[in-house]
DNA sequence: ATGGTATATAAGCATATAGTGATATACTTA
DNA sequence: TAAGTATATCACTATATGCTTATATACCAT
């Protein structure tokens, strides 16, 4: 019992995954946006996603052929609370509340500044979740 | 801040603080009262002690020459509410509740450098590793 | 298929962590 | 004062963790 919690206390433990999590409470986002948004490698990101869904504080649904993590609709006790607690950066929220969804990928390129107004449409998710 | 969090996390990250924090909901004990609970060494524990400590999840004073934790009676947010939810094992119960405070200590009879005399049955057979 | 994009996994490295035994420090008492 | 007890700190080791680069997999469009 003691284990239970202290796995899901050290998954909380690290300050990239709090800031994850504290992105994914303005809105769902894919990991692509993750990466532009935090100083680490697209690897490292999907690692840190790996263990929050793991922990059951995220899952994960797809798009074309984006995958958009969210927080877990059912988390643990108390959980949801804490990280309704986490205060999500000014910038961060502008930059998830300005970019549409899935127009800033293509991770690599640092190109891709221009044709701001080639948007892409609103999202018709693929199929299952929810 | 997330740094700030994640490190109260880190701590609550590990099942024998854990223990701790829930020995020290029944009633506050001396380290070496944690020692016997613990299948851990004395320094073992005055180490997660001081990271407890420094966490501001507890806090220390000395009665003779022992030193008893406490929980902090100002917990971070949510925190102190998370702990009494946290269930103690009914042995560990039993155990706090019955032992006289002080009376069980001198921790290390068994350890002691003394010279030869009797060992006694601590050596005894070796037929348990195989 | 072919190529391109998005994400995951693998392998390796550097650092952090929890444990240990040895030792230092602090307090108590004879 | 010396000896004993309680606790902290030191030095070390083994393992875990987070990051990176390289590579594999999955999906989409031509």
């Amino acid at each position: 019992m003691y284990t239970e919690w202290a796995e899901r206390f050290r998954v909380l433990g690290d300050a990239t995954r709090l800031r994850i999590l504290s992105l994914l409470s303005v809105r769902d986002a894919c990991v692509c946006e993750l990466v532009e948004l935090l100083p680490i490698t697209q690897p490292a990101v999907s690692q840190h996603l790996r263990k929050l869904k793991l922990a059951g504080l995220v899952d994960e649904y797809r798009v074309k052929s984006w995958r958009f993590y969210r927080l877990q609709a059912d988390m643990p006790p108390y959980i949801g609370s804490w990280i309704q607690e986490l205060k999500v950066g000014d910038s961060d929220i502008v930059w998830l509340k300005t970019h549409q969804v899935g127009a800033t990928c293509t991770i690599n390129k640092s190109a891709r500044v221009n044709s701001t107004d080639d948007e892409v449409g609103m999202l018709d998710e693929t199929d299952d979740h929810r």
